[in-house]
DNA sequence: ACCATTTTTTACCATTTGGTCAAATTTTTT
DNA sequence: AAAAAATTTGACCAAATGGTAAAAAATGGT
């Protein structure tokens, strides 16, 4: 029997029913290892990241990084959770009230804003999917799910009102995740092509009007009704 | 001084100037290799691969592999190299002699067409520049560059004329290249939405439908001239 | 100032990893 | 059928990796 349970309180993760609250310093350094390997998993994946580098990066020895975080699978665990909040939260604010372009224009806003602000928590959830997704299975096939069922209703209704092109939603919705999405994981690509990142401003906005003029207009021009 | 210079085949990579052609066997252990590398390289990128999992699946032990592919870095430079011309293909068809719909309808559908039957290569092509591209940085910068120049230069010209959208040809290739490779970089997401694969003939066909129709005509539509 | 708890460090370990080497085997050439 | 060249294998190695354990140091409440 355990006469004497020690009181340890558990570090790492989120608090569980009778935890104590996290102390200063666990509070910085937990954000300091999770910045750090997000930044990591980001660039490099699960397997391609070790322990030390994130360490190092959050400036701590590796032994120490395990006292907050028991295992590597728990730290992404952890950093992946931090991901998905990021990536969810444009699509939570889509709403029906106001008319199509408005509302698409404020997600798609919020999307550009993201892949600027958080280059590498997109790039950590590409990672993650282009390997398989296995760790966010979970997450994807329940809370996405509800969510972007949700809202591909309000897509559909647009769509049975005419002011919205006749076509599933789902198809919108991949599209705006994926040209949004783009210019933050292909940045690489981006800079090679026009010399420029999001975090040029006159660049951010020059692209998030194209991709709201292209989703929106389409591209094709035709000029058979003028003289 | 080499009296007796052994005439050693070199093994792996391209051919170079004097050198004997490929025996059945090369060529063939060199084909299982490379595309066994492109699947792991696919889903975990470069570090997170391990050439014994690269060996096992091509069927050959690791020494026999390195006999090949004197390093990992060589064998995933080649394994890039096929990536890269498969990527490529599409985009030098796209030609200015016919109308912007239907060349770009061609160009979407080849691209989608990639997608279905190349996804490993585009995973392999897009985890490359998550992580920064710096291994295919020469090629980014010099064929993809020159190749894009000259289409945004056909894109510029139906702009001018009126049968395009007026935005900068970068955003338009971007959409394009965003929208068409996400069906297979975010294979695991799409699943989870719809269940399907570009690999199931009627998605593809909506998928790649859907896609023409978003990026040609948009997704708004305006009924105000309508009674 | 003291004690309990939390945080950090040092030393260590088993496994995995990229890669070598020489011998053995197979294939091709003569 | 040799001889030469190409291919494959098995045994091995140093470095890196995820993780452990215990002691030392720092922190916080009283």
């Amino acid at each position: 029997m355990n006469v004497h349970p020690k009181k340890q309180r558990q570090v790492g993760g989120s608090p569980k029913s009778g935890a104590r609250s996290k102390s200063r310093i666990q509070a910085e350094n937990e954000n300091k290892i999770v910045t750090a390997a997000i930044n990591h998993f980001s660039r490099h994946g699960y397997r391609g990241t070790t322990l030390d580098e994130i360490a190092k990066s959050a400036g701590l020895s590796k032994p120490n990084l395990i006292y907050y975080y028991k295992t590597k699978e728990i730290l992404y665990a952890a950093a992946l959770d931090h991901v998905l909040d990021i990536w969810l939260v444009p699509l939570e604010t889509l709403d029906a009230s106001s008319d199509p372009e408005e509302a698409l224009g404020l997600y798609i806003q919020r999307k550009m804003e993201m892949s600027r602000d958080h280059p590498e928590a997109s790039r950590m959830f590409a990672m993650e999917v282009l390997k398989g997704a296995s760790a966010i299975k979970a997450t994807l096939d329940t809370r996405l799910a509800e969510l972007s069922k949700s809202k591909r209703d309000i897509l559909a209704k647009w769509s049975s009102e005419g002011r919205v092109a006749k076509l599933d939603g789902v198809h919108i919705l991949f599209t705006i995740w994926a040209v949004t999405q783009h210019y933050a994981d292909f940045e690489a690509q981006i800079v090679s092509q026009t010399g420029k990142t999001l975090r040029d401003e006159a660049f951010f906005i020059e692209a998030t009007e194209a991709v709201k003029k292209i989703i929106f207009q389409g591209i094709i021009r035709k000029r058979e009704s003028l003289g």
